[in-house]
DNA sequence: CCAATATCAGGTGCACTGATATAG
DNA sequence: CCTATATCAGTGGACCTGATATTG
């Protein structure tokens, strides 16, 4: 035990609780997203969807159908894996992939009826999804931590 | 068919605005901890270290020492990925990992005089970050941000 | 015999990069 | 020629699951 120097002692700039890592937003951030994604993934294999699948979906539905870097764009979900997603529902027959007869180099993706039935099937699921993971919080707070987090979201929103 | 083919129109029970992505939680985390994390990575990288040193060495200050397995129920660091960050941080000479004269199947890790610095120096530098990450809220906001944040970890925390 | 520890080897999903062929 | 699009191949880090040897 050489350890009994003023070593063991709190900083002096040190936080008012010393519990750092509950203090930090970006830690919270990352730590509760896997607990949500967990959750989330885990419902949506329920109905045999991801939550890819619900964004395309979602974003078809709500804005119309696009090419696939517009869907790219709205979703975030990356060119390169766009692929492989819609490919997941074009098997399932929730969207149609047509070349656009004024733009050969682009593919329209359009909504189905049963795609449209799934979104709505997956609404549902995930209202209840957010409601566990949200239990915590009344919904006044509901509402004002998904507006904080639009807010950031926005601010760093970008190119990059 | 109960439900005709009123396709095209929005859902009955649809979200007030059509932008459903905007209104979802857990994809607005998926979204901003993306952000969140690259922020971090990158600023801390700058310091030669990695979000998983500065939740070490963190905890290692606010509880003192403990065993491998201690500081992966702290910091939520996997025990199969302990090994490596601890190899990097011993590497630096931030902490020193000396068996448990006690239970020999235990390594007690302990922060140095170095890591003690560097924790300092990290805490500079996320200061900077996190006002980066959190410009948009005024610090009322940021608090309470931060407080909906535990609150809804506090809720999802468990053994797995 | 069973439980906990540190360690190692590997799997999976995801964000991301780079290359290619094709079309504008 | 340069750009945009869809597609494919592959990287890197994070989360997670085992298996193993050692010790309690």
């Amino acid at each position: 035990m050489i350890r009994a120097d003023a070593a063991d002692l709190p900083d002096v700039g040190a936080p008012r609780t010393p519990d750092r890592l509950r203090r930090r937003a970006s830690r919270l951030l990352s730590q509760l997203t896997v607990r949500s994604d967990r959750l989330i993934n885990d419902g949506l294999a329920q109905a045999d969807a991801r939550k890819w699948h619900y964004a395309v979906l979602a974003s078809l539905q709500d804005f119309g159908p696009g090419s696939q870097a517009a869907l790219s764009g709205r979703t975030g979900i990356y060119r390169s894996d766009m692929v492989g997603v819609l490919n997941e529902l074009a098997e399932r027959d929730l969207v149609e992939r047509a070349p656009d007869p004024e733009d050969q180099r682009r593919n329209i993706i359009t909504i189905s009826a049963e795609g449209r039935r799934q979104l709505r099937r997956l609404d549902k699921v995930l209202d209840a999804l957010h409601d566990e993971l949200l239990a915590p919080l009344n919904p006044a707070e509901r509402d004002q931590f998904v507006e904080l987090l639009n807010r950031l979201l926005d601010h760093h929103a970008g190119p990059s």
